[in-house]
DNA sequence: TCCTCAATCTGAACAGTGTCAAGTTTACGC
DNA sequence: GCGTAAACTTGACACTGTTCAGATTGAGGA
């Protein structure tokens, strides 16, 4: 079934050109970026190995770490993109709706149906102890992420930045543990589509109850 | 072809004693369980290993498998047990209350305080990739755990059975996500004493922000 | 008391993992 | 065209979990 994959590898004459044979491969960073989103896609975080992810490369089991150090460099690239990822998600989402309760919701739905979608990226990205978890761009990725819910929230509630701090460390940890539970089938099996859509119309509850509509909660 | 739990040992009456050498270990199951626990305490759930768990309690790394199946087996039972301390917990942290309001926030922190002092048991808990998932002792375990949020919960808002789902779903969600991000240093370091109490500062402003004191919230 | 036999545990093997050192191939500036 | 440095491979090592044949044991029946 798993056969060795058609190496994907670039031209030698430059670098811009489609991939053929060669001993160099060219773009080899990027492949095994996108080998191991593919190994996390099927296999989850706990199946991901980095021998699998550079087979899929096309390249020796040692290629990997010329160019990321090893498992955990290239696991922490992976973790950044996830991050840009799921921020560029939760703008998108926000920037939908115009009442700021609104977003903060649209918010929500937008970090879970991320996680329920990309399962293993998601997992690996908060499991430090895979990836250089004092890597500044990661932290900085992160904290980019973390932000979108801060400007949301700070919109929402108004008050001091302490406020808005503690208030968005609510919502992330909300969306968050809700997505973690999710994921280990705490709300049933997210496997099925009639199971995920039950979910997800639970989550919707969950932020009706903690950010209701009315100033005046329940 | 299911797991080949052993049925539970008789001591030898005769031979209550230290269970220093001997062909037969005499209480292995234990001891395995109380090996991996303390490596889970060391290593975390990551740098867990069977045969970490089988040369501590002084047997060949086979020897697990007569008695729990497989590490997912071994496992099991280590996170059942979890479960049920964690069950403990909360349940005891809610009985030292009388308002049902305070009942929640002492749940709420002896939740987080669970999972920041075991971390390795913790995460090994919800990591159901490594577990039996569907053992019926397991999931019957962790719904008896979820099931002291419901209780407090249903004490606290009364309504339909349903409501109090919602609710003690978000509950659930908010305090196990800010563990979960807490054990990835997303609030701050948890290592240092100075860490861990500004984490749990924060979890009160946390609760305080989502199920405030008076009725009329914010 | 002895004897049997099932339960318990060992030892060796296997396939698979991440990483390292040393060797091979290639690209590219001079 | 050449030399050098980067890119990649090869082979090895110390691990891992699991399997299976066989050694060891103790408890209960004779």
């Amino acid at each position: 079934m798993t056969k060795p994959i058609a190496p994907a590898r670039a031209k030698p004459s430059h670098k811009a050109r489609k991939p053929e044979a060669g001993y160099h491969h060219g773009e080899l960073q990027e492949a095994l970026i996108a080998a191991s989103e593919a190994v996390l896609a099927e296999h989850g975080a706990e199946g991901f190995t980095l021998r699998e992810a550079a087979r899929r490369a096309g390249v020796s089991p040692a290629a990997p770490s010329h160019h990321f150090g090893n498992a955990q460099g290239l696991l922490t690239e992976v973790a950044i993109r996830g991050y840009d990822a799921l921020a560029g998600a939760l703008r998108d989402a926000a920037s939908r709706r115009q009442d700021a309760r609104e977003k903060l919701h649209a918010q929500g739905l937008a970090y879970v149906e991320f996680a329920l979608k990309h399962p293993g990226r998601f997992q690996m990205m908060f499991a430090n102890k895979r990836l250089v978890a004092d890597d500044s761009r990661l932290r900085q990725a992160s904290r980019a992420a973390g932000r979108e819910f801060e400007i949301i929230i700070a919109e929402l509630v108004g008050g001091t930045p302490k406020q808005a701090k503690t208030a968005a460390a609510a919502a992330w940890s909300t969306v968050h543990g809700f997505a973690k539970l999710a994921l280990e089938d705490k709300f049933g099996s997210v496997k099925s589509e009639a199971g995920y859509r039950e979910i997800m119309t639970t989550l919707n509850h969950v932020m009706n109850y903690l950010w209701p509509a009315s100033s005046a909660r329940r």
